[in-house]
DNA sequence: ATTGGCACTCACGAGTGCCGAGTGCCAATG
DNA sequence: CATTGGCACTCGGCACTCGTGAGTGCCAAT
């Protein structure tokens, strides 16, 4: 009982405070949980609460805020919060009508920013297996091949190659003929070794080699990942984090790298929704932010998406909307 | 002689608040100009400025700074500056290991947010006259098309169309090898009336026509212009903007829509590089910030690119910056 | 046209005192 | 043993004042 009531407890303070963004006292916890206890008692609550390390006070006589680990424990054990209906419209009536897959990607991403009122990240679906329909090479100026891969499932991908001497517009057209009747509607693992093996037969010109792998990398899902954000602004929106604090965000968010890292550890825990909490991401750039993220898409390898904001965020409706986005897109990206 | 020093005056306390961010007085500037006069004469010609309405004070009392239309005076008749050799250099260096199109354009706007210290901001090249090298369709699940059209530029354009009725893959093959026999090594122009005429045939599947107009659509340069922008951390480095307004900054970024036709407007000015500053951006969430943009490529149509920061900026290394990194673009984009 | 002098105006920071929210502890109670 | 009311105590925040100094505008002198 006293522990059930210290839960009640440390949920109406995280709740309290995300609501008013100011620290919450013993007298206005007393009144907001309902039950029907005196300030002292939820005073001696909080007290046990503070030992726990589970919140704290941000100086004397003040009222007390959740700490990462009072956010950690509100998340795992207390949080949970249904779409409203208007949102769960929004998402199909907005997303079905995208037109290809950078369109849904993109839609996808404003509408997470919208829905959560944070930064919304979305990662390009990638490493799919699924076959190639074409193959095109196009000359560049003179020392340069485009080489563009298109895929069953509309993932178009495209690198260059640079060669080292030049070629005619025969031999590319040969290539461009030979390459396609070895890899049109197979799959990367199956068109792999057919394609070194046509690279490195004999009197090929040195070029083809470079385009075969580019072309098995291309049909593997590309090389790079990326990553799109939007509703940065919202980082700005509430005064929540201190004005100088939003820079080192905003660069972690235009370094790829890291957020792609982060995501990427995020998949570990296979519950639907993945959490991290201000200094768990193990960033000193994000610190005094939070992450709400989940898979998207099926198969051997998913696609992540997730929404960023400060660690004091409403994380019951920002997990619906980050989960409830995905669900979306799996139906999209899996079709 | 005395409307000349007043010029000096001038360039003397945008380059002195640009520096300390703080408003100049008399005092100050007496000593900064060089000229030997006396405070109480620098205050005359302060006076003057001030009626002009290329200076102001922000409260009785306080030194002077510079309004929009004093910095508007700056830039056209007293800025100017050479781009350090260091900086040259790392924009070759830097960009000329690009792979792809993409990739130059994405290694640009890094370089640029570096070199400026502000937002950097390109456009991706858009509508250029290059035949069409290759048209592929996909059937997507049962009801749409992808469509892809790679042109010899490097440039490789997709859409989707819905389709109404399904449609079979001996269908589908048939319309990619008549699209590809009237499309393949034409212009835009040159192939709009004969695809048009091929929709128009008899007995053809009522989809081609949608596939057709898609295909003149990604021939043209593709429905979307798409503008790119990194360095938005810039924005909250300098304490310059109040927090409150960098918010409505980054939507104005993010809003592509916004920044398109600002950039457009800016093209009317042919000198090589035109600046908006504060006000002139005619967008209230833009209001303290300036844009220093310059065109890049060639022929009947130019693409864009930018520096977007507080109009307390650096202007003359901004714009050295700017017009450095576009002419190094358009000698890439135009080989 | 330029200059020194002078009175005037404010923004800003330091210093002060008060108020109230919130706490910890303790003794009393069921 | 958990709960409660009472009480002394601590500080952050706010309002207020006041001195200081930078900077101005104007005027008379050169």
């Amino acid at each position: 009982m006293t522990e059930e009531r210290r839960r009640a407890v440390l949920r109406a303070i995280v709740e309290g405070y995300v609501e008013t963004s100011e620290p919450i006292g013993s007298k206005a916890l007393a009144a907001r949980t309902g039950l029907g206890v005196s300030p002292a008692t939820i005073r001696n609550d909080m007290a046990i609460l503070e030992e726990e390390g589970l919140i704290t006070q941000p100086h004397t006589s003040a009222g007390r805020i959740p700490t990462d680990k009072g956010y950690r424990s509100f998340v795992d054990y207390l949080a949970r919060a249904a779409l409203p209906d208007s949102h769960k419209r929004a998402i199909t009536t907005f997303l079905s009508d995208a037109v290809d897959l950078n369109d849904v990607i993109e839609r996808s991403v404003r509408m997470l920013s919208q829905l959560t009122r944070q930064v919304a990240v979305v990662q390009y679906p990638s490493l799919r297996e699924s076959a190639v329909q074409r193959v095109e090479l196009v000359a560049l100026g003179m020392d340069r091949i485009l080489v563009v891969v298109i895929s069953a499932d509309a993932r178009v991908e495209q690198t260059t190659v640079v060669l080292t001497s030049p070629v005619s517009q025969e031999e590319l057209a040969r290539a461009v003929r030979e390459v396609n009747e070895i890899t049109v509607n197979r799959t990367p693992t199956v068109l792999e070794p057919p394609l070194r093996a046509w690279a490195e037969r004999a009197n090929q010109p040195v070029w083809v080699g470079a385009v075969a792998e580019a072309v098995i990398q291309a049909a593997r899902g590309g090389t790079v990942q990326r990553v799109v954000f939007a509703g940065a602004s919202n980082l700005a929106r509430g005064s929540d984090l201190e004005a100088d604090a939003i820079g080192p965000v905003l660069d972690a968010l235009e370094e790829q790298v890291v957020l792609l890292r982060l995501l990427h550890e995020m998949t570990a825990g296979d519950s639907d929704v993945a959490v991290r909490i201000g200094h768990e991401t193990q960033n000193e750039a994000l610190a005094r932010t939070s992450i709400v993220a989940a898979g998207y898409g099926s198969g051997p390898s998913v696609s992540l998406l997730g929404a960023l904001g400060p660690t004091r965020m409403d994380y019951p409706s920002t997990m619906a909307a980050v989960r409830a986005v995905a669900r979306y897109l799996s139906k999209v990206v899996d079709s």
